[in-house]
DNA sequence: ACGCTATGACTGACTGGTCAGTCATTAATA
DNA sequence: TATTAATGACTGACCAGTCAGTCATAGCGT
């Protein structure tokens, strides 16, 4: 019927040797889509058009979609936590500064960034999708509230923090952020909401909240 | 072929008359398909076939799937709030008693009933659905926010907190109620959460940390 | 009282459309 | 020419919504 275009960008130039930049393609064009429509309604048929690749092609580097998602979330998601781990140590300020220094680090990382969507993917498809939840667990949820409770071990070592609830209740420091991707995905067209001063609102509560009476 | 039983409490029986027990047969098994499957993947045949009732009665009830879901959120979620909202004007005890009483709420209401999926159901599907997302915004959100604004002015009014933080920032308040709800949807099963405790603990901690300096 | 017919609630097979995954074919490279 | 990456038409499964037909009941006429 009609000629296709034969020299596109990725499309058959190049053949052997460019594995590697089809297999970024199809990740990059997945990540688009994947936030776009939710991992079950994302169509392949759609991520191949926009990696300039033919259905067929993603199944030579990913058994399936629901492998290529596992890809997805693994590079992107892996680094960050890694990062934050690294910080804490060597942190040498008070513990109203370290938190700060979080809130800030998760409005710039997370909430600023293409991230936020992919944990509100996580949240709404994980209860259909068990490897899905068991993955973030490991990957992030757990290793995220191990900080945490550093963080309100060491403020109560310094004679900073009376009570030990945020050791109790890691998930009270993150909680503001998940209320901003919630609501920067359903309610912003109605409301906006400043992230940032929401999340050192929160924290001014909790410093103030879990210190000893003096000072 | 085989003779379809005749005899099942709804079908056949007392054919007229009978419109208001089938809808509510029709709404309780889609509440339960709905929470099961999620909107987009909750089948109508399932709902049908839950209901004891074929599938083309569901369309003599409902124009389609969107105005059974409307419908079942309507009177899932509209009651709740209504509720609240008359709570509020007659309360005469300390800030610290409402906001425990709320949490209590919250905890009673949300969390230890189905209405926690309901909810979850929406932060997964609303993103995708803008009319489900503007349908919780009119019916529950802004209402919401509205007591809480309230119930931080009457705490600086009545001398009990510092700051406005909690006017300004209301989603602060059922910050960790969502936190239980995706909670317990992905990570329960790695690691049980006391939910009442956890709302409770955030409020001692938000009291605290709006209240004045003395006392 | 009793049969007979009109009504409309109810049914479920069917249609049209969607989409993940396959595989015979094509064509670029060595 | 042989090899193998890449392609995209195709298959099989799925499902929302439709509609021609069924049948329990109401109520009319006798």
């Amino acid at each position: 019927m009609e000629r296709r275009p034969r020299e596109t960008s990725l499309r058959s130039r190049g053949r052997r040797g460019n594995a590697e930049a089809r297999q970024r393609a199809v990740l990059d064009a997945a990540l688009e889509v994947f936030l776009a429509k939710g991992f079950a309604a994302a169509r392949l048929d759609d991520i191949a058009a926009r990696a300039g690749v033919a259905k067929g092609t993603i199944y030579l580097y990913f058994r399936d979609k629901e492998h290529l998602f596992q890809a997805l979330l693994r590079e992107a998601v892996g680094p960050v936590i890694t990062r934050v781990e690294g910080l804490l140590p060597s942190f040498a300020g008070s513990t109203g500064d370290l938190l700060h220094m979080i809130a800030e680090l998760m409005d710039r990382e997370i909430l600023q960034t293409r991230r936020k969507d992919l944990l509100r993917l996580i949240i709404a498809e994980g209860p259909r999708f068990p490897w899905l939840s068991e993955f973030y667990w490991r990957e992030v949820v757990s290793r995220g509230l191990a900080i945490i409770r550093a963080v309100g071990a060491r403020a109560v070592a310094r004679g900073e923090f009376a009570s030990d609830a945020l050791e109790r209740f890691p998930q009270l420091l993150p909680a503001p952020m998940l209320v901003a991707v919630i609501w920067g995905a359903l309610f912003d067209r109605f409301d906006k909401l400043d992230t940032r001063a929401l999340l050192d609102a929160h924290v001014d509560i909790l410093v103030r909240g879990l210190a000893r009476r003096d000072s």
